[in-house]
DNA sequence: TACAATCCCGACGAATTCACTCGGGATTGA
DNA sequence: TCAATCCCGAGTGAATTCGTCGGGATTGTA
């Protein structure tokens, strides 16, 4: 969670307070935030004042783990998986020919995620405020970093 | 469907050809031709002997074009869909950093879909036979059409 | 003209997944 | 002791996906 990098560095974060600010209810957190601790990316305290952190700097986090680590293995179809452990062959295997497309497919995605780490989503400081409308987002840090130049850079 | 693609130039196939090829229902086939129709993929021919055919030579159909005919706009999540008609803001919209995230991820899988042709994925003639296990699949084929050739070539 | 092969189409149903809730238990600081 | 917090398994409701069903419209052929 993007909330959690924020937070980087001050402490653990309670669950409550993550809710409050996502607006997400914190029934739900719980789960989510449970695998992303047995994945190893985040670390809990307990009892009162706990919460949970971060167990490495945001820009070493890259958004593919997290996602791997909230929804399994990157796999836009069962035959094309990310994870060698759970590469299941579908029966259709030797006839059919459209396996390569999935896999080029698997790996462009993978290629986006794990060319973007936690810290290139976490909003600089400052930013908090009233927040009207449209982010005036300057015009030069949308077109550099399109398509190839996320993934040529990995 | 690939299986167009091969037929592709001898007249209509009658859907229950393929689906006796691609052992599918013939009432499920339906429905998904009626969008390739409506999408102007494919045209039929009703009647006895009638039957479906491409509308187009195989290497100028992209994939892209063939899934956004079955499944709609490629949008991995709502705020970041390929067709702007149906360009709908999450209510987030502006406190939420991870817009970018994913029209990176849907730039990289349109770039891998728009970058593959059916042609692609129609098997060479000729190798419809018993088909014993693995396709020997030439070795060279692969390695020098990985990701960032797909995408920079379009 | 009959008839069979084929496309055309709307409605239905079961299985799965997703986002989320519930309720109670275990730890720990004050 | 008590409140704040994490921990965890089971359950629910809506949406989506894959597939079925039944009947109608067109058209080539005998």
């Amino acid at each position: 969670m993007v909330q959690l990098g924020r937070h980087f560095g001050t402490g653990p974060a309670s669950l409550a307070e993550i809710a409050a600010e996502e607006d997400l209810p914190r029934a739900y957190l719980e789960q989510l935030v449970i695998s992303l601790r047995d994945a190893g990316l985040v670390a809990s305290t307990r009892g009162a004042h706990g919460g949970y952190e971060l167990t490495r700097n945001p820009a070493e986090i890259r958004m593919g783990e997290i996602l791997r680590a909230l929804e399994g293995p990157i796999a836009p179809m069962i035959c094309a998986t990310d994870d060698p452990e759970h590469a299941t062959i579908c029966d259709r295997s030797s006839r059919c020919t459209v396996n390569v497309l999935w896999v080029r497919v698997r790996d462009a995605v993978t290629g986006a995620l794990d060319g973007m780490t936690l810290a290139d989503l976490v909003p600089p400081r400052g930013s908090i405020g009233g927040g009207q409308t449209a982010t005036p987002a300057s015009p030069a840090t949308l077109d550099p970093t399109t398509l190839t130049g996320v993934l040529t850079s990995s």
